[in-house]
DNA sequence: TAATTTTGGTACTATTTTGGCCTAGAATTT
DNA sequence: AAATTCTAGGCCAAAATAGTACCAAAATTA
């Protein structure tokens, strides 16, 4: 891991806030937190505030917080920011399993070596569904990643942005037990197996299968 | 004169921020660090670093580190905007499909009222190929609408925003011409049929079809 | 309202990181 | 053989960071 000075985390943060994950009035972590999150020393995050707050990113007021200006530089995205999660998944099932067919064609050794190692991460996930969730994001990150087409990554990192909302970890919690992620690890792994044995069509058609999984999950969860 | 070897590594590095890998504000590795990912000495690298900070690409700060200066040069627009033609193909193959089965379980009279229109004026532009681009675009914004889906259409809005003008423009003035208009023309009124006779499958086929006859001009125009 | 907690502001020192500079020797080119 | 470039290492000074403590403004709570 390299090392992160203050200026990694200013871009970091104005990563944030360019995508709409931190947008206007919202409030920043506080500097001591913020500092324990990125392991740093609360000078250096103070210095990368203080960045943002030279570029009109931030407004810092004493004894108050560190707050999001509105920018019409970054123009946020309202639409992608209130998403409820069946859109998502509406979304994923439309651009995934044809994901999975350019992975096939285009996996490199390496990519499948990630992709094994995500794979196994989530089978020992069992019982943490957070950490699952992460690894969940990585994988599908990694397929993206895998095609080599910087315009569908571009896209699918945006969709990801969606899923830290609250809504989507309400949802999260609720549908995510042991038997719902033994069941996606299974789908996992056999995604990975036909990119490894280069089945573009079976690649596809397990990746749909999986999200149509994840679409009944929802919307039993969201009847009850 | 020996061929020097901090030029290949200015060359390199060069080719980084070019590519946006490294964006402005940016700091380079330590240069220790870049001696050791090059399996250099550290003073080869000095020497590299020093060129390019004569050409104004970065700027050196003693005890500090090496930054990347924002440069007019090498436009460091998002990934969106730099997207080649063919990725874009490969990005409306994932999405627009499964776009026309949602569309087909979602639309209304009046939705069907607009696609016909669209249909019609696009058989009128035979002749015409800017205008005929025009609505082509429109009417597969106007698929993603039908969906409902607001990330949908988000992520369409924002594929179809790819300028990338000198690129594209040449391609399409390669690609359009009277026969592969009217083979477009015969796809959309497929689609909208399908759509209108609600048969998704047929209309996401019809669709891959279309796509696929896209690509296939892209690539001959590319390869000639 | 008053007390408490939280938050940013500031100061200070010790440590680490980083670029600046130098040298001697090996490798390559002319 | 001569000249140039690269390697490898050490040392210096500038800058950044870690760590700590305490202050003051704002927010929260009793």
């Amino acid at each position: 891991m390299r090392k992160r000075g203050s200026a990694e985390i200013a871009g970091l943060l104005r990563q944030d806030i360019r995508q709409g994950n931190l947008i206007s009035q919202d409030r920043l972590p506080a500097e001591r937190l913020l500092a324990e999150t990125y392991a740093v020393a609360r000078g250096t995050v103070r210095e990368a505030l203080n960045q943002l707050a030279n570029d009109g990113l931030v407004e810092i007021r004493r004894g108050s917080g560190t707050y999001v200006l509105a920018n019409d530089t970054y123009a946020t995205n309202p639409v992608v920011e209130n998403a409820t999660p069946l859109e998502l998944i509406d979304a994923r099932f439309a651009l995934e399993p044809h994901i999975c067919r350019l992975a096939v064609l285009n996996a490199r050794t390496q990519d499948l070596e990630k992709a094994e190692e995500l794979v196994v991460q989530m089978e020992n996930c069992i019982e943490e569904p957070a950490q699952f969730s992460v690894c969940d994001t990585a994988f599908h990150t990694l397929l993206a990643e895998t095609t080599g087409n910087r315009l569908l990554i571009w896209v699918v990192a945006q969709i990801n942005g969606v899923r830290n909302q609250d809504q989507w970890a309400r949802m999260r919690q609720l549908t995510l037990n042991k038997t719902t992620i033994a069941g996606y690890n299974a789908h996992h792994r056999e995604v990975f197996e036909a990119i490894r044995n280069r089945e573009p069509e079976r690649a596809a058609t397990v990746m749909k299968q999986h999200l149509e999984a994840a679409r009944l999950s929802l919307t039993r969860a969201a009847s009850t």
